[in-house]
RNA sequence: GCGCCCGUAGCUCAACGGAUAGAGUACUUGUCUUCGGAACAAGUGAUGUGGGUUCGAUUCCUGCCGGGCGCACCA
């Protein structure tokens, strides 16, 4: 409908003489009352052909008028020169069709059709915690990954986990001194423990000289794999660790494709290979270390080690790796990353050095980076009183659904599931409502609130709107089948949902489609508010249904953008 | 010190350079013998600060103030 429009202004351009090329806005306005689409034509081209803006308005909407498509309703002049274009009723019913018939499908688009997209995000280590930032750039990564594929690309999730190193080495420590898990319990709280004894071996790292010692034996050995007794408790370990880890994702809704789950293990060597061979034309020596000199190809760059003086790979060398492993398995059109912001700037160098190993990626690597998640409330621990993480945050979540949803007529399997779906939508929802810029403040007790701008609140509209469909197939709409004049805001906000996911993907920011469908709702709410629909003398009941259901898919198929379930009753 | 990001109602967040800066929450008031009240309707309340560019600036440039992150052998 966009493009339409601004070809009919092109054409209109072209009869009335100006035929500069020029570039101009055809946007929603903020107020429906200023139509459904707004271009700002006359008030660019006004100081080129130096005109009066509303004259030169009111002769471009005398040109529209002489041939409107059926679609605009009428065509108006307003404010300094704006002008705003009215569609008809007749476009808004067959909008409403239209999302009857496309369904699961509705809002998918080509924009990105034959495109590989490689979305690669959470990245937690083996043998440690899954903590909240890991929860944050799942629940971005996930979203993203989905609006892509939403837009027609081939979406590839991955996933890289530092699975040697320091903490394992500690992680390991920790399992000698304290003892294995007890391999009778559930996965997630053997991890917990293996978390526990990472934690204290990391301490006593830093405060026993001869556990420090030890340590660094483990790590060689793990390395190596030089020692069977080490092999067994790392093997065991790194197991039950990503097990845990699956059973979190399952619960967030992701499925990293098979074989790029990428391990340092494995990409270490890859990238140290890589910077050796590149020492003296991109990489340099300095005090003993193989280094990058960012600032001399950027000033806003700086240095960085990419092999330390012990001749062990940084981190950097094994993002190399990482990134000419991807490309070279998958070859992906374009390949995003996402992180916390901390790694922003040391991002930019190590892409700068592979941009020089490989030119032809520079312009195929994409870095997103979010903020840290603060909490409101300042409590930082958990209700058992334990360190937060990612998990127990998601666990708090869901058992405070669990105990809203106790007393209510449903299944206890039906509980079970409401309280997974919701509790993971109000945390997602939390994390997704903004944009990706600054550190989050995440207030538990309002994110399971229900109200307002939640994840929840958008289901419970969701939910609602499924009520009354299911609740109408008992309901004589016989001879209730005119089409009513008025246009409700409702309808003009649903058929907007492509154009969001649009600018979504363009901005490769979740939180438009989050604002959307809250805008969405509140509008649904105040349309279902205000309209008694299965009533005798409801003349419109076929529309008023047809146009809940449009309304409950596209809240389905939007909440799906932002990885949130929308449950069938709650 | 240098670089990157950010300062919007009491609080948490929106606003492709456009119209009277929108929501939620909190507070005040009203609606309803509910097609699921976890609702609807109304009211109060904001662009850190000084310049500049523009027909038009929360948005772009710049000075200052205030926060976050990063700046060589951690990941």
């Amino acid at each position: 409908m966009k493009e339409q429009i601004e070809n009919l202004i092109k054409d209109v351009l072209k009869n009335i003489g100006i035929i500069e090329d020029i570039s101009f806005n055809v946007e929603h306005p903020d107020d429906f009352k200023n139509g459904d689409y707004s271009t700002n034509i006359a008030m660019v081209c006004a100081k080129k052909i130096s005109k009066n803006p509303r004259e030169l308005a009111e002769k471009i909407v005398e040109e529209l008028n002489k041939n409107l498509p059926k679609e605009i309703g009428k065509v108006e002049v307003a404010g300094a020169g704006f002008i705003n274009f009215y569609l008809s009723r007749e476009f808004f019913t067959d909008s409403v069709n239209k999302i009857l018939e496309e369904k699961e499908n509705w809002g998918k688009s080509n924009l990105l059709k034959s495109k590989k997209i490689m979305v690669e995000y959470t990245d937690p280590n083996p043998f440690k915690p899954f903590h909240i930032g890991h929860l944050m750039t799942n629940a971005i990564g996930e979203s993203i990954s989905r609006i892509v594929e939403f837009s027609g690309a081939e979406t590839i999730r991955a996933n890289y986990q530092g699975d040697v190193g320091p903490h394992v080495a500690k992680a390991v420590y920790g399992l000698m001194k304290f003892g294995m898990p007890d391999k009778n319990k559930t996965v997630s709280e053997q991890a917990q423990y293996i978390g526990k004894c990472y934690s204290d071996g990391s301490n006593l790292y830093d405060t026993d000289e001869n556990a420090k010692k030890e340590i660094e034996v483990i790590n060689k050995k793990i390395y190596e794999r030089s020692n069977e007794e080490i092999n067994t408790i790392y093997d065991y370990g790194r197991k039950i660790t990503l097990d845990a880890f699956e059973e979190i994702y399952k619960l967030l809704g992701t499925k990293f494709k098979d074989g790029c789950s990428f391990f340092e293990s494995v990409i270490a060597p890859i990238g140290e290979k890589i910077v050796r061979e590149n020492i003296g034309k991109v990489f340099d020596e300095s005090d003993g270390a193989i280094v990058f000199h960012g600032e001399n190809y950027d000033k806003k760059l700086h240095t960085r080690v990419f092999i330390n003086s012990q001749g062990l790979p940084t981190y950097e060398t094994k993002e190399i790796g990482l990134t000419v492993t991807k490309f070279e398995k998958e070859n992906p059109d374009i390949s995003i990353v996402v992180t916390a912001t901390e790694q922003a700037e040391y991002m930019k160098v190590v892409q700068k050095a592979i941009s020089l190993i490989h030119p032809d990626l520079e312009s195929r690597m994409k870095h997103i980076t979010h903020g840290m998640m603060k909490f409101a409330s300042g409590k930082m621990s958990s209700r058992k009183g334990n360190i937060v993480t990612g998990e127990s945050l998601l666990h708090d979540s869901m058992n405070i659904v669990f105990e809203k949803v106790k007393d209510r007529e449903l299944t206890e399997i039906e509980k079970k599931e409401i309280s997974e779906i919701v509790g993971v939508s109000a945390l997602k929802y939390s994390i997704l409502k903004s944009s990706l810029g600054s550190d989050i403040v995440y207030d538990f007790e309002k994110s399971i609130s229900f109200d307002g701008d939640s994840g929840p609140y958008l289901q419970y509209t969701a939910v609602r709107a499924n009520s009354i469909i299911k609740k109408a197939e008992e309901f004589n709409t016989e001879d209730k089948n005119e089409i009513p004049n008025q246009i409700s805001d409702l309808e003009k906000l649903i058929y907007q949902f492509p154009e969001v996911i649009k600018n979504s993907y363009i901005h490769l920011e979740p939180h438009h489609v989050a604002t959307y469908l809250t805008h969405l709702a509140s509008s649904f709410n105040s349309f279902y508010g205000n309209t008694k629909i299965l009533v005798e003398d409801n003349k419109y009941a076929i529309y008023h249904l047809k146009l809940i259901e449009s309304f409950y898919q596209t809240m389905k198929n939007g909440l799906w953008l932002l990885g949130i379930e929308t449950p069938e009753k709650m």
